[in-house]
DNA sequence: ACCAATTTTTCCCCAACACGGATTAATTCA
DNA sequence: TGAATTAATCCGTGTTGGGGAAAAATTGGT
């Protein structure tokens, strides 16, 4: 049990405040005072800090009450984009997303590499990353060094505390120890996380997931992913690690059992379809599931069987997840989402079928299929989450006296 | 978000060191302080409030160190067991059990009431609660006003905070605002929740989960219940409402699901047997699985295959339980384990066959069989907890100067 | 142009807390 | 009996957040 010191007591407040400031965009103290229910005076001398510490910047437009208002006006507080920058990477299969964000997660600079790297020894995927992360630092004017802080988000199970990545799709390994790799290999600190889990808080910040503090996001892309958020935070498993969906066991037949990966991952469902040149040309370019929509579209029957199978058994397994977190709302995301109304009207019904009575009204579905660099951006908030509780706040209010 | 005041710095330290005072035992301040890594003064100070709001107690024998230490002896402390008393039940389908404890958890009297009240309308089932309550109570030479907490534990999905009964197999209706019902009934604070949680917690104070404060239980009674601890606490969903394993979907057959209480639910294992005369006696008076054993160990073919068809349902949601909480042990139990060894080694089967390897490692698995009044003790349990956190607590050190 | 009213922000002081160092208490060993 | 040793407490310091008063910055009216 982590004891509670003055200090901690100060972290709490100072990230309350600074993460009421992110979210409530150009915001008066008075109303900070008010959201956050600290005092005024407690608001007044957090800030003062956070102002000292270059985190935030203040603007004397801005005031959007009544603009007759009487008495002293309001002065604004917004994030300093400028306080910080980090980076963000997705890695899939067949592509490589990176961003550079600022200290609010605008993205500055974007690079996608449409490059195979599954199968790939190790070696040669972080020196891809490697030259990824230098050449997006470069693109947005920056060197690596007034780097703050990098994360990677790729598929799989990842110990997020230690960096280590138990099994992952893109790696022929087991139990790399990918973030001190990285670490060592750009001079800045890199931390590991599940896709799913950048995605998740992508959609907390910008997305689907804005007024919530409590939700469920499944992510359909060739793997399947899960990211929980509870109260405000991502929920890790004993141990930090994250969740994989694919891993989910669903058959019960005659001692059958069927993983839901094999069901709905996207070989499951691309592999229904014979591979002629176009389709396979296709699936090589990442393209494959918006090729398959076209094809569904003209009613190919093999596919359209397909799609609904995996819809089915998505749908099973959303309702499972609802009955164990009872989100408020279950954002869907993913490639898979580009196979259209087939897949997720199916996807609907076998929720709608699966789900108990009981807590039929609880959760809502949504469903997106995010932007590549979404996802990435996401990787980026989960560094700038690390760097908002980071003892560099610690800056107590008499460091050199 | 809560706002951090000393008074919540206060209350969490205090809760730690009565936490820590409470698991191990008879205890010395300086053993406080190393295991809290709170520094002596803080302890000293914490200890003497706790002193002397009576919820410890000094004992000046039981040193335990080498008897021939140096230095001025230790005084270890101890939890008050008379500080408070609870109330904890049991309410099944075919019986009822109660009992009293003291501020420990001990047991000070027990009841058990073999009724059956499923299908009964609620002011019945509120009646004999409350007689059972009120014996229970007498039976401990102890009178109603002296008890301090009442916890109810009972089958379905329960809003812990609101303390309203989503729904329960021993209720007819749904949505029963059933602690107000209590409360009011009894005079006492009294909550309710989910009987698996309060299994979990009997678990963590005195059975197979002490040592852990990450784990996950799986109740096997007439319902199926889940029990996640997290961080040393019940991990409700969000809104705080329990999970019900039988919800869970499994099958996906021809647009065909299959719920596990289905599957394996009491009623789904017992019903492959034709019910002559003694076995259904022995299934009214709740010793339906015993029963079943003894068939079962005369090799009664039909029932073998339906306890290995159910324990093989279950194995596979264990595993899926695994594959999302990632506990490091998962404690198996409830009546349905008197089943026996075809049972067990059913799910120990499903599960190895359906766990991820990447995780295998990951979880062991526990079975044990609790008896009824471990399952009262730890609705008992819950109510400490509660006490434990109480504003109670917030005798500050200068209350009345 | 000036003063009253109003609202925001800051300043000053207090209570509570955890903690470090010195002090006192209670024991064993020589 | 006294020295050594360990446990528990007392006292002073620095931190925190909060309440109330004062200062600051504006608008409205005369």
């Amino acid at each position: 049990m982590k004891t509670a010191d003055p200090e901690l007591m100060r972290a709490i407040n100072r990230f309350n405040v600074l993460d009421t400031i992110r979210r409530h965009g150009p915001i008066s103290r008075v109303e900070i005072s008010e959201r956050s229910e600290l005092s005024t005076t407690t608001v007044s001398a957090i800030t003062a800090s956070l102002l000292d510490d270059g985190l935030i910047l203040t603007r004397h437009e801005g005031d959007i009450r009544n603009a007759a208002a009487r008495g002293r006006p309001r002065v604004m507080l917004e994030l300093n984009p400028d306080a910080a920058r980090v980076v963000g990477a997705k890695i899939a299969a067949n592509r490589m997303v990176f961003v550079v964000t600022n200290f609010r997660g605008e993205v500055l600079s974007e690079l996608t590499l449409p490059i195979r790297v599954d199968r790939q020894p190790i070696a040669v995927i972080a020196d891809l990353i490697e030259d990824g992360v230098r050449r997006c630092v470069v693109d947005a004017d920056l060197s690596l060094d007034e780097i703050d802080s990098i994360c990677i988000g790729l598929p799989g199970v990842v110990e997020h505390r230690t960096g280590h990545v138990r099994s992952s799709p893109i790696f022929r390994e087991i139990g790399v120890d990918f973030a001190s790799e990285m670490t060592s290999r750009l001079n800045v600190a890199t931390i590991v996380e599940s896709d799913a889990h950048a995605i998740t808080l992508a959609h907390h910040w910008f997305g689907r997931a804005r007024d919530l503090d409590d939700m469920v996001l499944v992510s359909l892309e060739q793997t399947l992913g899960l990211g929980v958020l509870h109260g405000g935070q991502l929920f890790r498993g004993a141990g930090g690690l994250s969740h994989n969906l694919g891993d989910l066991v669903l058959g019960v037949g005659q001692s059958q059992t069927v993983r839901l990966s094999t069901l709905a991952g996207e070989s499951a469902i691309l592999g229904e379809h014979p591979m002629d040149g176009r389709f396979a040309e296709a699936v090589r370019l990442g393209r494959g599931m918006a090729h398959a929509q076209t094809l569904i579209a003209a009613e190919d029957n093999a596919l359209i069987a397909a799609a609904s199978r995996a819809g089915e058994a998505i749908g099973l397994a959303v309702a499972n997840i609802v009955t164990l977190f009872g989100p408020p709302r279950v954002v869907i995301v993913g490639s898979s989402l580009s196979l259209g109304a087939v897949f997720v009207e199916s996807i609907r019904q076998a929720y709608q079928s699966a789900i108990p009575p009981s807590i039929r009204t609880v959760a809502e579905l949504v469903f997106e299929e995010s932007a590549d660099e979404t996802w990435a951006q996401g990787a980026a908030v989960v560094a700038l989450c690390e760097l908002y509780e980071s003892p560099w706040g610690t800056t107590g209010p008499a460091p050199a006296l």
